[in-house]
DNA sequence: AATACGGGGCC
DNA sequence: GGCCCAGTATT
């Protein structure tokens, strides 16, 4: 009896997958939705938000009738919020170009916005029972590992090898269970330091285990550490009519947050003198015609992405009334209620939450 | 081929 | 403090 690996894969998977909510269902938009919601995002992380968000815009059209911004908003906190505009992009594209209908080849799907090739294989396999495998970075170190590949995974060398080893052990009649038995061995057992290789099915073939290479494979291009940069937010609240505003800015342009909302900011390389950065912000081009007072100064607060160290400071200022508008950045008037609609990143929300008051 | 893009968990 | 995560788009 010689099983094969694959078939090994797919056995254990039967018994010791997790209980998740998108393994219910083979509905594509479904599949779609959390397969984009784990790009670069655990499970225990995304499960929330797919439940929200599912439960909020069940099918296309919802999401498509829906604006950017509530779709957004459903995003905050979760990162990569290009993945939010382009499921929304694409579900608007859908209903109006596609009669609301999925798409059911590989390479239609590839062309939609925000679907690469690993989120075309998935949703090919698990939805249509197409054959192509999956290669995310638990199939990658899986490969690696079991076959011994010391090639930089990150080179098209090392890419190419991965390829053709997983082609070797795919089960193309079972394309959905594979892919998603290999991806779950990587998640659960195979994981990326410690991997626990006494309760591995695969340890016996597997040649990082024969050889005490797990914790050398794969081998991979080191990140580069992120860049410093400091943060100086204008806070600045007025009250009308009796209620308190604050300004928020509605971000443009091809950058980090995109369509999110935060605050008018001064951004520098460096940690700058208090009296330097007052100079900086009674010249900026909101308060310069404006009488104000400026209160205190939150920070920093610290705020780490993989690309950026960011070093937030947070400095309320009050207006005596309205400010005019500056066409460069879009300014909002805001007050506490509203402010529960609007879409922020992680660390406005944080400072909202924790320091910010209203009045 | 390299970089931007978020945020959280683990060691 | 670095590494990694059910990646994609852009340069």
């Amino acid at each position: 009896m010689n099983i094969k690996l694959g078939e090994l894969l797919i056995f254990w998977y039967a018994r010791n997958k997790r209980n998740l909510p998108w393994r219910k269902t083979k509905v594509p938009y479904l599949i779609w939705i959390s397969e984009v919601i784990l790009q670069q995002t655990r499970v225990d992380q995304g499960l929330d938000y797919y439940l929200k968000f599912v439960k909020r815009f069940p099918t296309i059209l919802s999401l498509a009738s829906a604006t950017e911004e509530e779709v957004l908003k459903y995003w905050q906190g979760l990162g990569y919020y290009s993945r939010a505009r382009n499921l929304h992009a694409t579900a608007t594209y859908i209903r109006d170009e596609k009669d609301g209908r999925f798409p059911h080849k590989y390479d239609e799907i590839l062309k939609l916005k925000g679907i690469g090739p690993y989120t075309s294989a998935a949703i090919s396999s698990i939805s249509f029972g197409l054959p192509y495998p999956v290669i995310d970075g638990n199939v990658t170190r899986v490969i690696s590992r079991i076959f011994g590949i010391k090639e930089n995974v990150n080179s098209s060398e090392g890419l190419n090898k991965i390829e053709k080893k997983l082609k070797s052990i795919f089960i193309s009649e079972s394309p959905g269970d594979f892919n998603q038995a290999i991806m779950e061995l990587g998640a659960l057992v195979c994981k990326p330091s410690n991997p626990d290789c006494a309760h591995c099915v695969l340890s016996t073939k597997c040649i990082a285990f024969k050889q005490n290479l797990m914790n050398d494979l794969p081998n991979k291009t080191k990140a580069r550490s992120p860049k410093n940069i400091y943060l100086y937010y204008l806070v600045m609240k007025f009250k009308k009519e009796n209620i308190y505003f604050v300004y928020f800015n509605k971000r443009q342009g091809n950058t980090i947050w995109k369509n999110l909302y935060d605050f008018p900011r001064i951004e520098l390389q460096k940690k700058e003198k208090k009296s330097k950065i007052f100079n900086r912000l009674k010249q900026s081009k909101f308060l310069i015609d404006s009488s104000f007072e400026i209160g205190e100064i939150m920070g920093p607060i610290e705020h780490k992405l993989s690309h950026r160290n960011i070093y937030a400071y947070f400095i309320s200022i009050s207006l005596d009334g309205d400010l005019e508008k500056n066409n460069e950045e879009q300014l909002v008037d805001v007050n506490e209620l509203e402010y529960e609609k609007l879409p922020v990143p992680k660390l406005i929300e944080n400072y909202i939450k924790k320091y910010h008051n209203w009045v």
